[in-house]
DNA sequence: GTGGATATGGATGACCTTGACCGCAAAATC
DNA sequence: GATTTTGCGGTCAAGGTCATCCATATCCAC
């Protein structure tokens, strides 16, 4: 992992679909060698996968909230986990330090459909309380790692 | 925005690189139309952007917390919101409802380099009071938009 | 029936992929 | 210490795949 490839990790965020040649005559390579590299970064795990960056007001999910959760002490942590991994609206949930075990990201289309989350948590017997805060709007969203110098163009 | 389309967006998020062709003998569309209706939905912002998901440990930030934000009374919130545009740590930042101002997430290296972001924040006059926690593991993270049913195949 | 939007099919040119060859640097051998 | 060896990474060229474009056809709504 060297300059060049961080050079072409930045560019491939911003457009995945630039050509090798194109990516290669910017950072000053063949081809081929960016193939190899890009081919080598994704062996590694580095790149996970060539995805699609899209618009969530677009897909009709209009309403984001974060969702504070403490499992019952009788919870099926591990259920509680496929149950989360599983729900599609459940975007992302992190173990957390602090008062609470757990906080989730949530998508959905109206704050109405947020009960339906919670109603399901409360009737697997996962949830104890929870907290549920409206994100109003983002300034920041959309980075998944770090934002990169590199602009397309 | 049809079902098609969503089955395309499906497909190109759990992998991009996917010829036309592949999609189009998968949703039953020519490589022709699958292209026409790619194009479409870019132009109209449902797809933002091709980009590639990331491994955060393999870059080196193995560390992701979230911190809740309590502006001061006489910040400049505009400026705030420029400079967690501009901060490459800060991976979002919304605007929430609740006790707090702000929610950022931020990933960064050594949990030792959120003090520089919080001092920054300080520094600027921005930061009122600040909460940090700190995520321990995540059980499911990298969804951007929502978990779509299709898997690559 | 007419107009607009969408799908199809083929031609074309760009692109990715692969393999062989080259250069360099580090390690091993003499 | 000089030379050989070995392996990694790069370039170049060729072949096949693929995306793109355009003309035509089809479907739906009015």
């Amino acid at each position: 992992m060297d300059d060049l490839d961080r050079k072409i990790i930045d560019l491939l965020s911003a457009d995945a679909r630039r050509s090798l040649a194109d990516i290669g005559g910017t950072v000053g390579l063949s081809p081929s060698s960016v193939n190899e590299r890009i081919r080598r970064l994704t062996a590694a795990g580095a790149i996970r996968r060539f995805t699609v960056e899209l618009d969530p007001a677009a897909m009709g999910l209009d309403t984001l909230v974060f969702v504070w959760i403490a499992l019952r002490e009788d919870a099926d942590e591990a259920a509680f986990r496929r149950y989360a991994e599983a729900e599609p609206a459940i975007l992302e949930c992190h173990h957390v330090t602090g008062g609470w075990s757990y906080l989730m990201k949530i998508r959905v289309g109206e704050t109405a459909s947020i009960e339906g989350v919670l109603a399901n948590l409360k009737g697997r017997k996962f949830l104890g309380r929870s907290e549920t805060v409206i994100a109003l709007s983002s300034p920041v969203a959309g980075a998944y790692v770090q934002k990169g110098e590199a602009e397309g163009g």
